[in-house]
DNA sequence: CTGTTAGCGCTTTCAT
DNA sequence: ATGAAAGCGCTAACAG
């Protein structure tokens, strides 16, 4: 392994002649090696090592016109779903063959574009988006034209793309079930802003659950700036102020952040959780099972979404009778101490 | 922006047809627009618009020798971390026209190295290495020979790369001389395994500061398999068996999973923080602060980080007279109620 | 500004 | 297996 400060990098011409060897005899050992006899292989890779060659993929994909890269622009690394997604779907893409990069839009519309632009420009074989919740009609979508993109945590747009998402409904539902399920009554629903989806989803089955509830239960909304810690902190403390009859005794928190703001914030004013309220969360961050009081929550399938996406992509870009459709992958209800109670259930 | 299903991507030719204008026109209209005339870039550009051209990446880094993308390979993508190094490093990239993809390597050797691959064998202009604690001696570094490589939160090494780090030595210090400023008399310091340097840094610090310390501290460590929330807990409910007199009075845990898995259990068996015993973690991530009792702990400069690597890296890419050297970075003690003790330091 | 051309490193095909 | 050659889409340099 020869030090080559400075000068080219070895071309497969060089490696050929270092060899001894025709070019496209190097060209056959780097994709179709087993049309070579065992004995020439190995005196090209020997070659190659000696030169320290390393193969040009900008040259290789160009000439080929294809590739084996899948980019995948993530809203927000820092988000353990996300994280959790990539995991699955860097799992699926080794198992392809394909090679998967990552590039953090940071929840800004500009930077998701930029870098579907990017990869797009790239001659990616395929992208994954995770997008935000903002309209991806523009220049995002159109951008990536004549190349399959495979929406993640997101419904496929018709005859556009693919889509995996969760059904977030369901997950409303099941976290308000749970609690009316524990004894609550008086259910409270924290979450905000309504414009984002998923939270108004959520939203949606929490009151279905409510409406099928054989037992009369109260309901009530409360909107929320943010999904955040300190919001969760600001609703805690609100609740905390009410009197005893007046506060509920089961919250639903549209995020595991918040949940956990609100629970400290209780805890605080001394209030119990679950004696006097229980409390959920949703997304299964890893934080909730860490806490004092380990918080309920619903949890996302994130590895196995990725896991889908990927196989959705990859479909795309081999199967030329692909036909696009949505995934919908269920939540499921990850119960803790927060929302352990006693059954209170009238008879 | 018509639809070319199936159909190749138009070229730079097919613009310059479309367009009237020669080839080399369109060529100057993506690299130097300021050299038409704005009659003629409009004309280029309309052109482009009406084709849907993108512009082919591969193409223009095989003929330029040169291209514009930065790889970031990253150890742990679900560590805070490593993404506040990724946001500062992105920052800083695009003010300088860089391109950032990143990559997980999951902890796994075997990946970082493929992936260093994958960046060299596409010839990006750099990239950046958060490495695994575990020799990059061997195919990592090698394979990226000839291309500018910076190490992040890790020493450069010598003649050979650039590097970030932060000085734990002076991080554990810090942790340890600040539970003593707060009267504790007794330090524990749990944290493992000590082959991992940043522990074994951490912990030498720590030690300096009791052999510093004007008063005698009795000192006690307590390796740990993992630097998780359960290796936390398990420390904890040890800690909770002892009898008072032979417990510590203040832990310092190497990391902040660590230290919330302890905290629980301590609280959990009804031993207050910081009334019997403070408790201080390492790493700040986004956790502890949300804690019931939110946790003291050691901060690290996360974006800085990347930041300062990002600019290390254009340095070397760009300044022919380049020097490696590795930045050193100071971490900074972030105190919060969990070592917020009443001051009994002896008279 | 135009029109042309060599060349980046590779794949692919063809005849030998 | 070889050797030659076209072409992937672009940059860069040239004469006009």
């Amino acid at each position: 392994m020869k030090r080559h400060s400075g000068a080219r990098q070895p071309s497969i011409g060089d490696v050929a002649r270092h060899a001894g060897v025709a070019l496209g005899t190097v060209s056959n050992a780097l994709n179709n090696p087993d049309k070579l006899a065992p004995s020439t292989l190995h005196k090209v890779q020997a070659a190659m090592e000696e030169l320290g060659f390393v193969r040009n993929r900008l040259a290789t994909s160009l000439a080929a016109g294809t590739g084996d890269l899948i980019g995948f622009v993530i809203v927000d690394i820092g988000n353990s779903l996300f994280v959790d997604i990539a995991r699955g779907a860097e799992h699926a893409a080794k198992e392809q063959d394909f090679k998967l990069m990552l590039a953090n839009s940071d929840v800004d519309l500009e930077r998701q574009d930029a870098y579907l632009k990017l990869f797009d420009e790239s001659r990616v074989s395929g992208v994954l988006l995770a997008p935000l919740d903002a309209p991806l009609d523009g220049a995002g979508i159109v951008r990536s034209h004549g190349r399959p993109v495979v929406l993640v945590n997101w419904p496929g747009q018709e005859n556009e793309s693919c889509g995996v998402t969760v059904d977030e409904e369901l997950g409303g539902y099941l976290a308000a079930k749970h609690l009316i399920e524990q004894g609550c009554r008086s259910l409270l629903f924290a979450g905000g802003p309504l414009g984002l989806t998923a939270v108004r989803e959520r939203l949606i089955g929490a009151q279905r659950a409510i409406r099928e509830s054989d037992v009369p239960v109260r309901f009530e909304l409360l909107e929320t700036e943010r999904l955040t810690v300190p919001a969760g902190l600001e609703v805690g403390r609100a609740l905390a102020r009410r009197s005893t009859s007046e506060r509920p005794d089961g919250i639903f928190a549209a995020a595991d952040a918040l949940a956990a703001g609100c629970a400290q914030a209780l805890l605080f004013a001394g209030i119990s959780i679950p004696g006097d309220v229980a409390i959920i969360g949703y997304d299964d961050n890893h934080f909730t099972a860490d806490h004092v009081v380990p918080i309920s929550t619903v949890g996302q399938p994130g590895p196995e979404m990725g896991r889908i996406a990927l196989e959705l992509l990859i479909d795309e870009i081999r199967n030329p009778r692909h036909r696009h459709k949505t995934v919908t992958l269920q939540p499921a209800l990850i119960t803790r101490a927060s929302t352990a109670r006693v059954q209170e259930r009238t008879v």
